[in-house]
Order: structure tokens, then sequence, then C-alpha cells
DNA sequence: TTATTTTGTTATGATATATAACATTTCGGG
DNA sequence: CCCGAAATGTTATATATCATAACAAAATAA
């Protein structure tokens, strides 16, 4: 793993090896990537979340901690299980990203009695005011994007990804968790 | 941490305490996420990634190296801050992923003599004949993604997204690396 | 009752992304 | 030419996601 260890002076007969190529600026060739729909998707959604992150930046949450604490928000009183399946996220990654909203004093977790395995999750206060704010900064960053889409454009974008959700599901037989 | 401890058995008291909810099935609102155009793209591109995944399984092969061993193929020469830079990964994450890459015996590393800063990439004949075979699962791949696009879903939608990718740089300031 | 399933949890691993710091080398200005 | 600045690859490290296996407790079905 050291493939530059501390002092290994190449030879003059290594210097005079192979040719330079001398690939100055950076005219690299990226094809097929630019028409493949993974590739560029991928971007633009590493794109998107920076301009969340930034945009939210002084708030300090990720979009995945946001997206838990709106379903919360409008569903009080969910347990863990329905999060996670709503949100396709495995209930096993909920429960750190439940404890740090809960650490944070923005999310509680309370016992269900009909139920006692699960807990019924709400917005703490604290809670429900940070989320107020946070939404005005969420709308600057969905302007930014909208911005670069236009309204047409957002429309067109988001029926194409739901076609993709539709249609490019979990694979025959391997369904869900 | 412990929020479960071994046994701490509920009183009768708590199973009075609040109403069910009896929150059944999962109609789970999830507004306003499904009109955000960051929530969607990431489901959306999660989705592509594990189909891709999914039918390039028997190549052991991530999207991330897919893109990295593409660009040496058709870049013989390229050094790794060119194809960190026109990929968009950082140059201190793109040293594991050529490790590995090497290590599989599908690309190397060679000195450049005009540079002895740098290093020349290059495919092995193994890393040749690889790709030789992976393209055509991941055509596979893409026909899966484009099936449920069609052809002109796919086009507007890769031009949707390079909107995005033009308009949502990086912060006016902060650039790159 | 007993067997099975569900729910939340822990532990763990793989992948991606990010920053700071460093050695070596290259390059530009004096 | 020398010297400081920049470039290149590297290490170390932290965080965020996503994934699987295994478990205790509770609910459910048989």
């Amino acid at each position: 793993m050291a493939r530059r260890p501390q002092t290994i002076p190449r030879s003059a007969a290594d210097r005079a090896a192979a040719e330079p190529v001398a690939r100055t600026g950076n005219p690299v060739d990226l094809s097929p990537l630019p028409d493949r729909v993974g590739y560029v998707l991928r971007r633009a959604q590493l794109a998107v979340f920076k301009d969340f992150n930034r945009t939210c930046a002084e708030y300090d949450i990720r979009p995945a901690q946001y997206s838990v604490l709106t379903v919360i928000e409008n569903n009080p009183g969910l347990k863990q299980i329905e999060i996670s399946t709503a949100l396709g996220i495995k209930r096993t990654n909920l429960v750190a990203l439940l404890d740090l909203l809960e650490q944070r004093g923005l999310a509680r977790r309370e016992p269900v009695p009909s139920d006692r395995r699960s807990y019924a999750l709400f917005l703490t206060s604290k809670g429900k005011a940070f989320m107020d704010r946070v939404h005005s900064s969420v709308a600057r960053h969905e302007d930014n994007v909208n911005g670069a889409l236009g309204d047409k454009g957002r429309e067109q974008l988001l029926h194409l990804l739901n076609r993709i959700l539709d249609k490019i599901g979990p694979a025959p037989g391997e369904d869900e968790v």
C-alpha cells in the first residue's frame, strides 16, 4: 500500500522509458458517461444535495434528517417501521438517525401502550419551531433548483423520475427489507 | 443509548395512557417530499444504481469503479488528478479506488518520466477484457432504464439533469477541490 | 400453549464523501 | 541559480449512507 515510500529516486532509464503523452488541460473524453442516465442522475443528485446543505447550513441538517422530520411532522405518532418503509430507509438504519434527532431535542420516541414493541414518534415543540424555520431555507433551496428547471421543466423532471421509480423497482422476487 | 434495556415491563398505567392512533397500513403522508426535486432525484438515483448493481452483479463492480475504468479506457495515460477532476471525485478519494482496481489487476499506475509526482493510468489487458464483458451488462442496465423512460423521455431527462448541473454549480466563490 | 412474525436494537461492513496534513516534485519570480 | 508557491499523490480521519446478520421482547397465528 506504500506505493511511494520515503525515498526511491527513479533511474534515468525510467525517465527515458515512455513518452510524455503530455495531457495538458482537461479535454478528457468522458464518453459514454454523459449519455448514461445513471451517471448524470448521480451527478445531478449530488449537486442538488450540495445546494441543500449549503442553503440550510445554518441549521446543520442533512436531507435524510429533514425527510424524517417532515414525515413525523405530517404524521405524528408514526412507528419507526412505518417511517422507514415510507422513506425507503432500512429500519436498522433509522435507529441512529432518530437517536441523533432525539439527542438534539427535535423529536421524541413515546411508548405505544397498544404495542409495547414500538414507539410513536413526535416532534418536540423545539422540533416544531425548528422545522418552521428550516422550511423557509428549504424553500429557498427549491427556488434555486426550480430556477434552473423552470416550472415546466420541474414538472417534466418529476414525472420522468417517477417513471423510473415505478418501473425500476426491486428485482422480480427480491422484495423489500 | 440503551433505550430498551434488558427488562423494563411497562405498567398497566402506561398501557392506559395515550390512545392507540391505530395506524394500520401505510397511508403515510409524505407531502411535500414527492414534490421536492431533491427527494425524488435521490430515490430515483438509488433505484437506478440498484439496478446497475443487480445487472452487473456477476462482475462485482460499483458504478464509481465502472466510471473510472471507462475514463481510463477512453483516455489511456491520464493522471489521477485529471480523472478526479473529470469525474468530480476528490483526488484524495480516488487513491483507494485505484488501489482496488490495481489489486484486482484491472488497471495499473505507470510512472510519468516528465513528471515524477504523477502516474499515468492504463487498463491492463485483463482490465480491457473485463470492460469488454462488462459493457454488455451495462448496456442491459441501460435498456432497463430506457425501457422505463422511452427514447424521448431519456433525452428529456438528460437535458433537464444537465440544466441542473449547469446552473446549480459550486457556490459563488467556493470553487472545486 | 407453542411456533412464527414483527419491532426495535446492536454490531459490523462496504461505499462515498469531505478536510487536514504531509513528502515529493515542479514551477515561477527574483 | 535559489527559494517560495503550487501541484500531485498519499495518509489519516470523520461523516453519511446503505446493507446484512443476529438478538430480545412482544405480538400474532396455529
